[in-house]
RNA sequence: GCACCCGUAGCUCAGCUGGAUAGAGCGCUGCCCUCCGAAGGCAGAGGCCACACGUUCGAAUCGUGUCGGGUGCACCA
């Protein structure tokens, strides 16, 4: 299925020929002979640098080495040309049927064309939002939901077995605030007058938790001391903050598999053994740190507590597990839920966080690494700010001014689809631009549409079909004569399909969505060029009005195109669109 | 002060496992609708890939350093 595999087996096949007709010595290491696309089109179909990179080894010039592989690949019936180039390039061209063979293959998959065995069914967890239950999620959380969602359908697309997780930060000082707020929320909907100082959540999504408090306790726990309310309502608000982040998470169609709460760890003695593992190890001690060099707090002192030697592991200073006080730092439960993520038997951990954890990231490779003996690889991503434009103009999230932009509100004005394409078409790492106007423009400006439009088209060019009495059912489409198809444009996007699982599997080796966004705007690109074509050559139309069998061969090109959208789509979470 | 991320066309950004003449969109200059959706396409101009050194047959890509921008920096979560 994978064009450019097949033909890197081929090239690996011929090399050993070579070796074992002497022309090269037996001792060689391909690992890195690739078989890629050329950057040129001029160059041919693929290239591969096989006779640069075994020049060496082999004690010969690349050009004789590429002369000889050249002879061996002409032998197949798949390739028409093998020219060297520049120093010792291969140039293959390849019989276009080659690459045509790959439409019936894509109409047949359907949505799981470019399907990939490479993850081996190994488990990975994929980590994201895991925003503080307190309140609801705003945009920063929308990108790292985004794109921790689409990686985790990539990797599901590559043939790993994915689990989605959230963990809950329920165990912290964060949630007796929320539970104070919700308290102050009770009290108004009790007739009381109540002020939000510093330290509470003023919004109002706790309006609603305040009455149904009401609807709970009556007036029971008014003018009770917080010792009496604290941790029912820690319970009843983290419960309804879940809900409400529940059902933020649905509106971008996300759903986690599992979501995990950091109270559960307390007081089950999970905490304790995640640490205990560490000191046997020899990584837990009780010591002083420095204080930070160039920026030193009014209030430093220095206080003996229980560290981590994370530096054994990589990081730049060891980090304190418990406060001076004793009680447990919040890296503490966070050191025992990866603990639980490894002994859950995950082959590899994902985290994504907000660039706001950059600082956290060192010390939590350092950990799974100690706590799986560096056994399981953990990949954290950080996903940058999103920056808000309106009509041009940029304009700031801020909680006192009122311009508090949540998720719900972004995906309201725009929808899911376009939040989620957006969001996926920088690399997560790199600052964004979300400008509410432009994401909605109907323009090949906006990647989103553009793509869309591409599949609306050959949603359009099949329905015209359809109505003159062609059958183009993909049973139909599949068994079409892919011969007509011969043109140079035809054949670029045959030959842009064909990357398709080749892109796939290179997208979800390094974890990064984005490359299924940029493939699937060129893959439209070719597209609508090639239907533009059609305006000045009519041979080139789509639809052929004298011939059937013509019409079918370049129906299921495109219908293979169509295919490939809304697998790629798919992935990234949005529905394709038959019209527009 | 330290750590992490970033620096590619006027702007916003791609660029794979190091590979050939570094790509796209916007903007700019022209052109293409009696014709499958012009919501589109074609062509042109525009680059010291921040800088320096190193590794290599070969560096935007790898390494080190410098400069510039962003973010985070005990006992918060």
């Amino acid at each position: 299925m994978n064009l450019f595999a097949d033909i890197r087996t081929l090239v690996l096949d011929s090399l050993t020929a070579l070796q074992s007709e002497g022309v090269l010595p037996a001792d060689l290491d391909f690992t890195n002979v690739a078989v890629e696309p050329p950057r040129d089109a001029l160059h041919g179909d693929m290239a591969t640098n096989a006779a640069m990179v075994l020049a060496k080894p082999a004690k010969s010039k690349p050009r004789d080495i590429a002369e000889a592989l050249a002879a061996k690949l002409l032998q197949d019936d798949r390739i028409t040309a093998a020219d060297v180039a520049g120093p010792g390039f291969l140039n293959l061209t390849l019989d276009p049927a080659s690459w045509t063979a790959i439409v019936p293959l894509a109409i047949q998959s359907g949505a799981d064309f470019g399907r990939s065995d490479m993850g081996q069914g190994k488990k990975v967890n994929v980590e994201y939002v895991s925003a503080n239950p307190t309140g609801p999620l705003h945009v920063g959380h929308t990108r790292g939901a985004v794109f921790g969602d689409a990686l985790a359908s990539l990797l599901d697309f590559a043939g790993y077995d994915v689990t989605r997780e959230y963990y809950i930060n329920d165990g912290g000082a964060q949630v007796d605030v929320l539970a104070r707020s919700a308290y102050l929320r009770y009290l108004e909907a009790n007739g009381q007058e109540v002020a939000f100082e510093d330290g509470t959540y003023p919004g109002d999504y706790l309006i609603p938790v305040g009455e149904a408090l009401k609807e709970k306790y009556g007036d029971s726990l008014v003018g009770k001391p917080e010792s009496e309310w604290l941790a029912d309502l820690r319970a009843f608000g983290t419960e309804a903050m879940m809900d409400m982040i529940r059902a933020d998470l649905k509106a971008l169609n996300i759903e986690m598999d599992v979501f995990y709460s950091e109270k559960s760890l307390y007081g089950t003695g999970r905490i304790e053994a995640a640490i205990d593992s560490l000191k046997d190890k020899g990584l837990i001690y009780e010591g002083v740190l420095e204080p930070p060099k160039g920026k030193k707090p009014e209030d430093w002192e220095p206080r003996e507590q229980t560290l981590f030697k994370s530096t054994e592991h990589g990081d730049d200073v060891d980090r304190p597990v418990k406060k001076s006080d004793g009680s447990w730092t919040y890296f503490a439960p966070d050191i025992a839920y990866h603990y639980d993520k490894i002994s859950r038997g995950y082959d590899a951990l994902i985290d994504i966080f907000g660039a706001d954890h950059g600082g956290y990231v060192k010390r939590m490779k350092a950990a799974v690494s100690a706590l799986s003996d560096g056994q399981v690889p953990v990949d954290i991503k950080l996903t940058q700010l999103v920056k808000l434009f309106k009509d041009g103009e940029p304009f700031k999230m801020s909680k006192r001014a009122g311009t508090f932009i949540t998720l719900r509100d972004v995906v309201e004005q725009v929808g899911p689809d376009v939040t989620r394409f957006h969001m996926l078409t920088r690399k997560q790492d790199a600052p964004l631009d979300f400008d509410f106007d432009k994401v909605l423009e109907q323009s090949k400006e906006n990647p989103v549409f553009y793509v869309q439009y591409a599949n609306a088209r050959i949603c359009s060019v099949m329905r015209k079909a359809n109505e003159a009495g062609v059958d183009t059912s993909d049973a139909i489409l599949a068994t079409a004569d892919m011969g007509a198809n011969t043109h140079p444009a035809e054949l670029a996007l045959a030959r842009k399909l064909a990357e398709w699982p080749r892109l796939l599997e290179l997208a979800a080796k390094h974890n990064e969505p984005h490359r299924v966004s940029f493939y699937l705007y060129e893959l439209a690109a070719e597209y609508h060029s090639l239907h533009n074509l059609g305006k000045a050559e009519p041979q080139l139309r789509f639809w052929q009005a004298d011939s059937t069998d013509l019409s079918l061969s370049k129906i299921a090109l495109i219908r293979a195109v169509s295919v490939v959208l809304s697998a790629g789509l798919g992935i990234l979470g949005v529905t394709p669109m038959t019209e527009m």
